[in-house]
RNA sequence: GGCCCCGUCGUCUAACGGUUAGGACGCCAGAUUUUCAAUCUGGUAACGCGGGUUCGAUUCCCGCCGGGGCUGCCA
């Protein structure tokens, strides 16, 4: 299957338009067909720069690169396949050539109404309660009329005609049966007065010439769909199947929008989401695998993907599973690769972490911890600098380690762990000797291990005490329990 | 206003005439525990309303109500 996501280049990629593209993606894939991309930029005041290169970026940062249209390579946009160009604004003269077919088989008519007059028109239309429709001004001008205007460079659009008995039906491949009657579809334009066509004619023109077998796109254009069946009618040609997905919608259910929430893929890349997860997420918004599963690859996703399965309602875009989810996900991530990430930001606070050899065995011990990449700096930090304690930190109401008490607890772990080797310095042994120690002292263990533990790392929070200290090894952690001591006089 | 789409816990959803209406997130409680997480167990909570059809409706039909989308020479 031929599928294809063609957004107008008019700034960031929407989630929604994500979202799009992933389940156009995966019908793709899991059909070993080709996806599409292709951009829409018939509006020239809205088109932004810089607005391709970002919609591919994000594309590539989920996974979704198209094998077709426009694409990015080496870092340039350029385009690839044998149906292009894949630019609607490279495609003027192909519009323009169907637009003239339809005129010259009455199928669409020449308009010349001022925008003052439609506007006008609409409005007396709505002051008396009836559906804003062109009113069909133009289209008995005599032929010769027409010319005559034409010729002299009399500014016009050309309109789609759209038969008033006729009923419009097609089966939805979300929603099925849909039906329009041919007196509620208003007269189109096809073809702007500055020779672009309007968003219909050209999805009917591409998507036929690009051979593109299902439109997946927003509920928005649901309405629109009868303008774009007829137009394929009259072009006489076959309309692909489309599949209509619900929109994605703010807390207040309405249609999602930026002054609610963020609505950019980009803001979601930025917040440390992985891909995995907002892709995971995405996926279920609308759309249920039928069985007890939460997670889901891409390549799952290829697998087990199926419109049938998608949701009829629109979903409200609500990020706590987000976040319930990317928390799954980076605890999948192995060990390996969780490291690796996670150094480069790290060592871009910590230039020492940069070539630590331990780097991966530290890592780890907040692996489970963490939610967001970006946090992990901040909990590796007594790594590589001195911790900040103090009294407030070092006494714990909840453990009953009163400031009193503490004097008596540190000499206590220091001599403990005075008397335990280098060689010896080793989780089991460490917890065997302090335990006991702990038993001998008749100090609970939460007594003796949270001083130990916040003199080590300065923190209210962090990995348990004995794989700190190990993980710090024997001199750093007896010239942090010194420092401790010497904080109490 | 007109046309079209939609309506199950707070949220995402399962169910395709017969279920104690299931799962996940969240929330609450408990377990674990040296902290915070993580993890495990349990709990909380929903069929918009009214008519039909049927032995039986969340499920099918109709009406109402509610929500959304479209109603541009924007996509």
């Amino acid at each position: 299957m031929r599928t294809r996501f063609a957004p107008s280049p008019t700034g960031f990629l929407h989630v929604g338009g994500l979202r799009t593209a992933l389940f156009a993606y995966l019908i793709a894939r899991q059909s070993k067909g080709r996806f599409l991309l292709r951009i829409e930029d018939t509006d020239q005041q809205r088109s932004v720069e810089g607005a391709v290169e970002n919609i591919l970026r994000t594309l590539h940062w989920a996974g979704l690169d198209p094998d077709e249209g426009v694409m990015m390579s080496k870092g340039m946009v350029k385009q690839e396949g044998t149906k292009g160009p894949y630019v609607q604004s490279e495609r003027l003269e192909l519009y323009q050539k169907y637009a003239g077919q339809l005129l010259k088989d009455g199928h669409a008519y020449v308009c010349f109404c001022s925008p003052e007059r439609l506007t006008k028109m609409r409005e007396g239309q709505m002051a008396r309660k009836q559906a804003p429709m062109y009113d069909r001004h133009c289209v008995h001008l005599p032929k010769k009329e027409v010319e005559q205007r034409l010729a002299q460079g009399e500014p016009h659009v050309i309109r789609l005609l759209v038969p008033h008995d006729h009923v419009f039906t097609y089966v939805d491949e979300i929603r099925g049966e849909v039906s329009f009657q041919g007196h509620t579809v208003d007269d189109q334009v096809i073809l702007k007065s500055d020779g672009f066509p309007t968003y219909h004619l050209a999805h009917v023109v591409d998507d036929h010439l690009m051979e593109i077998d299902l439109v997946i796109r927003g509920e928005e254009w649901l309405s629109s769909t009868p303008k774009h069946l007829l137009l394929f009618e009259r072009l006489g040609w076959e309309p692909p199947k489309y599949a209509h997905v619900p929109l994605l919608l703010n807390k207040d259910r309405t249609k999602l929008s930026k002054r609610q929430q963020d609505v950019a893929a980009e803001d979601y890349i930025q917040k440390g989401y992985l891909p995995e997860a907002l892709i995971n997420f995405l996926a279920l918004l609308g759309w249920n695998p039928g069985s007890k599963q939460e997670m889901f690859s891409l390549a799952e996703l290829t697998e087990v993907f199926s419109l049938d399965r998608v949701q009829k309602a629109g979903a409200i875009f609500d990020l706590t599973k987000l976040d319930w989810l990317q928390g799954q996900w980076i605890r999948k991530l192995p060990i390996a690769e969780f490291a690796d990430r996670l150094q480069e930001l790290t060592a871009k606070r910590f230039p020492g972490a940069a070539h630590d050899p331990h780097f991966k065995e530290r890592a780890d011990l907040i692996h489970e911890r963490v939610t967001f990449l970006k946090d992990g700096p901040d909990m590796l930090a007594f790594f590589y600098a001195e911790p900040k304690i103090s009294v407030e930190l070092l006494a714990n109401t909840k453990q009953k380690v009163s400031k009193d008490l503490l004097p008596k607890i540190l000499k206590t772990l220091v001599e403990t762990l005075e008397s335990i080797s280098e060689k010896e310095w080793v989780i089991e042994n460490l917890k065997e000797q302090l335990l006991a120690c702990a038993k001998e002292e008749d100090l609970s263990q939460g007594q003796l291990l949270w001083p130990l533990r916040a003199a080590l790392t300065g923190l209210p929070y962090s990995p348990g005490a004995f794989e700190v200290t190990v993980a710090l090894g024997r001199p750093t952690t007896l010239k942090r329990l010194e420092n401790a001591q010497k904080i109490l006089r």
